[in-house]
DNA sequence: TATGAATGAGGTTTCATTCAT
DNA sequence: TATGAATGAAACCTCATTCAT
């Protein structure tokens, strides 16, 4: 490996250290509450060098938001090329959810914040593009899926868009709301049997009889 | 009325005035890019006198969340009075989380929000009181009706606090799905259609074969 | 007592009880940290009255320490006037100090501050005169009973104004001081035998031989 | 010197210029009509800065009173220490007050403010700590010089910690008197010789017979 | 490239004062 | 005369961002 491949893998790792801390500060305190010297102090760099990797906060926090949507659209996608049933490829979208969640508990809400209105006004055409094309990509996938589950007539005969739509919504929404039950009642934990019966709720709804 | 009666009226009226200006502005520029002195204008006071009515910036944004909450459990309570067949009832719920959407684009997702963790931890006593407060009459109320169709028959048999679980999380999730995708798109309103589909999925999912 | 008397009394006592409040606050709070708000509060009267009887903030706690400062004049030009030795006369002074202690604990320090630069530099002219006057006042009849004291041979023979001078800045600075030490070390009342040997001390010093 | 030194004894430096600027500003115009931004502009800074080294106005102002105290309570400590008679440190000590009040000449009421009720209560335990522990080295000086005293039978038979308490308050008071006349009369300079006459009553009250 | 001290614009908030009733 | 809601100037303070080292 040459120095200039060096310097790049440096470089690369540079930025996901930054990455990992702002994730850590920003689900803990909310975009406004955290301030680019914590993050800073998180990734034990200081706040001037967080400019040389990142425009500023806004793009700082975007990124993060990009990087989950890209893999969420990953995962989907991943399950897409699996040798499974469209039905068992249904039940696993339900664990990547879930994943995400796991990963970090504020990435839905911000994902759902991200394409808020409030959000989305500012951000540059560069990273809008980006996550067009990964909600693009996520949501193609699942497009796919329903289709599939249509074709082989085990799914109702609706639009398959809007199939996808009620799939993605939904999980997303349960996921969400769970965690807002278990936040008001300060439980560590959110209940994962609900969770389950949610889903499998959502699947009968899609399904043929 | 007397003069006190007139009085008290006019305080009442002045705040609705604030609540009304700080709803627009936050709804268009979100939390932070939102000046008290924006909300001032619009309301056509002095920055001071928004301090006469509330306590500071992040109580007027709680109590605009308060207040929608509020409205969900009054309107889904209403429903629930009303002389109709579970399956109307769960229908009609659909319309008042499309009403709340169209009141006011931002809320849904600001409901969530004030239940994420970051939010939730700043709030006082006496807020949190009030949105646990609301929060279990607008579910307490789904619940009863999810209870009522599962003693029909018409419901699958399972936990009905699950079930209103669902209908609430998918509900909201689908709204702000289908808001997220009119505005990543650009388009001035959302698909109708779309959500009838992704509703009527939902309460299939519901019900038994 | 005619109906133009009648209002003139209660015009005087309105003002006195704001000065009551005024005092009350201030002592409590300090100027700074004192609103007028607290003030109408305190003196059941609604803001706006204050400035009635009181052109504005600083006014009103000028008001306060001329009114000690004229107390002060007044109890010792009484004790002039007492038909007693000169030595228990300069006891008697003894017993002023401690008694416009023990009304306001606050007040030799305002009048210290009020006698500072920063303070004196804002006042009005009026004002000012008021405050030489009483000063001069209360100086002059120390003065006097210093003057007897070397008349009769019973004190030192030096300048009477800087002898008089001693006596009111000890028995002054004597008072602040034992009450900052009950304050540090946070005592409920002031030793008062402390006291007692420090104003025996300066009375020692003023004694020939 | 190291890079480290050199780093650390400038932050130092900028540290004694803000507290210049503010001692200045302060003396100028008192607590409450002092600007940050002013106190910026005389310590040609920007105003965050300050905020830099010092948490608010509040700390800013406290810390110059207990640099003060220190400085007094460091050279009445020298005083103790030099090879003289008692009557002699006695009279040094008169030298101290005079100097630290020609240092700044409202030093001495802030002094005082800063240990009135209304100011104590607002430090924090580790501002009242520093205060505390100054004070007490002060006084301690002082009561040893007295202690001394009495047992070489030059001091009258009092306990000491009273005798010093006479010391301490009326040196200050005597200080801050004549302060006030000058002030009160407009003349630039206090006269010293009543001050001289002042401290020998004072030292001659000490002594016995 | 990395630093971190300094910046300074701009926001929130307070509160003395006014004035229509 | 008394009110007290409203004012709005002005202060404190924060923090994203810059730039000399």
């Amino acid at each position: 490996m040459g120095i200039y491949e060096r310097k790049k893998r440096e470089k690369e790792n540079r930025r996901k250290e930054i990455l990992r801390a702002a994730r850590k500060v920003f689900s803990n305190k909310g975009f406004n509450a955290s301030t680019m010297e914590e993050i800073a102090l998180q990734a034990e760099l200081s706040p001037g060098t967080l400019y040389l990797y990142f425009k500023n906060k806004e793009e700082l926090h975007t990124f993060l938001s990009i990087e989950i949507l890209k893999y969420l659209a990953d995962e989907i996608q991943k399950v897409l090329s699996q040798d499974l049933s469209v039905e068992n490829k249904i039940e696993r979208f339900q664990d990547v959810f879930i994943d995400v969640y796991d990963y970090d508990s504020n990435i839905l809400i911000n994902l759902f914040h991200l394409q808020s209105g409030e959000t989305l006004r500012n951000l540059s055409e560069d990273v809008l593009k980006q996550i067009k094309k990964y909600s693009a990509l996520a949501h193609g996938a699942i497009i796919d899926v329903v289709k599939q589950g249509i074709d082989e007539g085990i799914f109702i005969d609706e639009h398959p868009v809007a199939l996808a739509d009620v799939l993605w919504a939904s999980y997303a929404g349960i996921v969400l709301w769970v965690d807002s039950k278990r936040l008001l009642n300060d439980q560590k934990d959110f209940v994962k049997p609900t969770l389950k019966t949610a889903f499998r709720v959502i699947r009968k709804g899609l399904k043929k009889e």
